[in-house]
RNA sequence: GCGCCCGUAGCUCAGUGGUAGAGCGCUUCGUUGACAUCGAAGAGGCCCGAAGUUCAAUCCUUCGCGGGCGCACCA
């Protein structure tokens, strides 16, 4: 037996401890004791390699591996597997800022070398969270660890997009999409924030022209005044609409205006999406450069006139005033004519949402741009079975709103990006046309000029659109284990049992996985969903690096030691509930580190070296009936608690059972016990046997602390704690 | 605008149809061999407001007020 110092050093164990996991191959579920035969499997949300862990991150890992231990000492052949995610978008920013500290733009060094910067930068930073993950103690398996552009991976994204394809659900198309300027990127609904922000709501007067037909009779108004608050676009207006139930208008709908500065005529139209209630009640149609009014466009075949570029800039289409200019130049420069010539009526002040890109802040605009659309409807349906046979859970279940809600009005999904880091789209043409492909407007309509497939003929080139990042997330669980190969892990660990992640992703990443898994391997990738709680700042604020609110859980580990920050954020992990975050609860969890070091070298101390290897206590006092029956309890009632994923309810009992009830009372019971002869051995292994059976119910939540005791227990045949058997089955 | 969550001790939060609890903080006492990262004792709460259901509500219902979040095409 070892001395144990009076004081517990998590510096001392924690690395040491990690390195005995790691040597044991207990982290791998090939190497688990043949008694774990049924697999259990979670695939980690895999972190953005330009992350660091933040506190969310460690949240969900501790989450992650309480599940995983637990299993694991059930008797499951566990599997976590671990990897990062290339994050498309956000990780190119990353690196083109370092390139702009160099002065240089992607544009200076080209497409091939900024990629191998951004693998060079990869190789460099890209474990950094990985390591992190090992620190909070995260049983993870590291001979499996998998990057969403590994060799293999990219095979399974291109098998995906071929297996779409093929089924008619993959097309191209020009389409009214939301651009990132900066990105120089499109974006889908769900990568928008959307800010609100101080503007204006310009009144502008649209002149009716006088009407020489004699069945339309021309009336007193001279114009229509239109509110809106972006005037630039008004170049690009092909029409004013009107709610048909109108009063105001109804006898002007057909009836022609006079477009201020571009000297166009436009119709009248009446559309019902028009609120009559809202500014004038008519409504300037840009159906070029709105996503509502892209939709009135269709509806009534309006001509789609572009006028504002993808660098950003007015196109030749809002004619020679504006032509060149920026897009806030040009809303002045509309302005300032409309003011000349006296037709602004009014402007207020007014306060809207602004949508802006999630990965720059940038102001998206919509804008018509040749892209690949997934189609939604049918895989939509698919998602949403899934839930609705409850063969996938939600916990808690009120997330399924945000999943069903989303589905239900869902939009074909953009999956193609103009960035440079990616899944390279796996479609083709011939050389003489890429000129045609560049420029949407004399798109390619016959199919049999595109390849699409792994051997393109020669003479063809591959598009240089990239995949939506989330396009190849989706396929985490499944490209993970190998698929669309039929490999021995997906065999054994597909479908996955567990998924834990944060609620903003649910519709981004969960709804994708979900229908993927259905639609390509007939299977839901997992069972049970844990949307974990979102810690925010004491004041209920989110927390932000740049206000510099965040939390560095690296930071309370070097301060508190591993075990207690995942005591401290399990604490407060309750019904799912929002986190105010409040660190005194990690500090309660090093003082209940400390008790338990204690306590046991109290136990050690009375049981002297004598090894035990039948802790069967009888109950021979009071105390001994009372301290067993209340094990008892605690026992199934963590147990519960964890089966239903309630993590902090599962740790109060612990706590308050081991400190107040063991320590508090048996322990000091003890005390005489030990002096009378008949049942001091009995009270030796009663101490000993609560001891031990704690330490396994404990481990889930603090590892390190667990391991290290329970290696100094005078037990006989005994293996690491990690893979001892739960107690409570 | 619609929807969701929350409002209990100074702070962060549990909890129950029969007038309340933890951790941290605070006060007083205590260094008897597990632990002062401790122990003992204690102060501290019209359980957001109003109405309703009930013998009885902090807990159920409705409406407010306050805080947070999500969704939405309000130009």
């Amino acid at each position: 037996m070892r001395e144990l110092a009076p004081q517990y050093d998590p510096k001392e164990v924690e690395d040491k401890i990690y390195k005995i996991w790691e040597k044991s191959g207990y982290l791998n579920p090939d190497n688990l004791p043949s008694k774990n035969k049924k697999p259990f499997t979670i695939t980690v949300p895999p972190p953005n390699i330009t992350g660091s862990l933040h506190i969310g991150h460690a949240l969900n890992a501790t989450i992650q591996d309480i599940i995983i231990r637990k299993k694991r000492m059930e008797g499951f052949k566990t599997l976590w597997l671990p990897g990062t995610d290339h994050a498309g978008i956000a990780t190119q920013n990353v690196v083109e800022k370092e390139l702009k500290k160099e002065g240089l733009t992607r544009h200076d060094i080209g497409k091939d070398k900024l990629i191998e910067k951004i693998w060079q930068w990869k190789e460099k930073y890209g474990d950094t969270i990985l390591n992190q993950f090992k620190k909070l103690g995260s049983s993870m398996d590291w001979s499996r660890v998998r990057f969403t552009m590994d060799k293999e991976y990219q095979e399974a994204v291109k098998t995906a997009f071929f297996h779409y394809y093929e089924k008619g659900l993959i097309y191209r198309a020009e389409r009214v999409i939301n651009w990132c300027q900066r990105c120089a990127t499109s974006l889908s609904d769900l990568e928008l924030e959307y800010k609100e922000a101080d503007s204006n709501l310009w009144f502008i007067k649209y002149p009716l022209v006088k009407n020489s037909e004699p069945k339309i009779q021309n009336t007193k108004e001279e114009y229509i005044i239109v509110a809106t608050t972006r005037p630039e676009t008004m170049l690009g207006d092909t029409a004013v609409a009107v709610n048909p139930k109108d009063e105001r208008y109804k006898h002007l709908v057909g009836r022609n205006l006079l477009l201020p500065i571009q000297n166009r005529e436009i119709p009248i139209i009446a559309d019902e999406k028009i609120e009559i209630e809202f500014g004038t009640g008519a409504v300037k149609v840009t159906p070029a450069h709105d996503l509502l009014d892209a939709d009135i466009g269709e509806r009534h075949k309006l001509p789609i006139l572009k006028v504002i570029g993808q660098n950003g800039r007015m196109t030749d289409g809002a004619g020679k005033i504006c032509e060149g200019l920026k897009i806030s130049e040009c809303r002045k420069k509309v302005v300032e004519e409309l003011q000349k010539l006296n037709l602004i009526d009014k402007i207020e002040p007014y306060k809207h949402s602004i949508a802006r890109c999630y990965r720059c802040n940038t102001i998206i605009e919509a804008l018509p741009s040749m892209q690949w659309f997934l189609k939604m409807d049918e895989l939509a349906k698919k998602a949403m079975e899934s839930v609705k046979s409850g063969k996938v859970k939600f916990h808690p279940k009120r997330w399924e709103k945000i999943y069903f809600d989303w589905l239900n009005n869902i939009k074909d999904w953009t999956i193609s990006r103009q960035i440079w880091w990616g899944h390279r789209i796996p479609v083709f043409y011939p050389n003489e046309k890429q000129e045609k492909i560049r420029n949407p407007k004399s798109e390619i309509r016959n199919k049999s000029e595109i390849y699409v497939g792994n051997s393109p003929p020669k003479n063809y080139t591959q598009s240089d659109d990239v995949l939506d990042t989330w396009f190849s997330s989706a396929l985490w669980p499944l490209a993970t284990l190998g698929w669309p190969d039929k490999t021995e892990d997906l065999k054994n660990f597909y479908p996955t049992q567990v998924l834990s992640t944060a609620r903003d992703i649910i519709n981004l990443w969960v709804s994708r996985m979900i229908f993927s898994g259905v639609e390509l391997a007939g299977k839901e990738p997992f069972e049970d969903i844990i949307i974990h709680a979102t810690i925010l700042t004491k004041e209920g604020k989110r927390m932000s690096k740049s206000l510099g609110t965040g939390i560095d859980p690296m930071d309370l580990i070097e301060k508190y030691g591993a075990d207690a920050t995942r005591f401290g954020l399990i604490w407060q992990q309750m019904g799912g509930q929002d986190i105010h975050w409040a660190e005194e609860h990690v500090i309660a969890g090093k003082k209940f580190c400390n008790k338990l070091w204690n306590s046991t070298r109290f136990v050690l101390m009375r049981n002297g070296e004598k090894e035990h290897d039948n802790l069967k206590p009888k109950a021979l006092t009071d105390a001994d009936k009372h301290i067993l029956a209340v094990f008892e309890k605690a026992k199934k009632d963590a147990n519960k608690y964890i089966e239903k994923y309630e993590f902090g309810q599962a740790l109060h009992i612990l706590y308050d059972f081991y400190w107040h009830e063991f320590c508090d009372i048996y322990i000091e019971n003890s005390k005489k016990q030990t002096e009378n002869d008949k049942i001091i051995e009995n009270t030796r292994i009663l101490l000993a046997h609560i001891l031990s059976e704690s330490l396994k119910l404990m481990h889930p939540f603090i590892p390190y602390i667990t391991e290290q005791l329970w290696e100094v227990l005078p037990i006989k045949k005994k293996d690491l704690l990690i893979v001892e058997g739960w107690p409570a089955k």
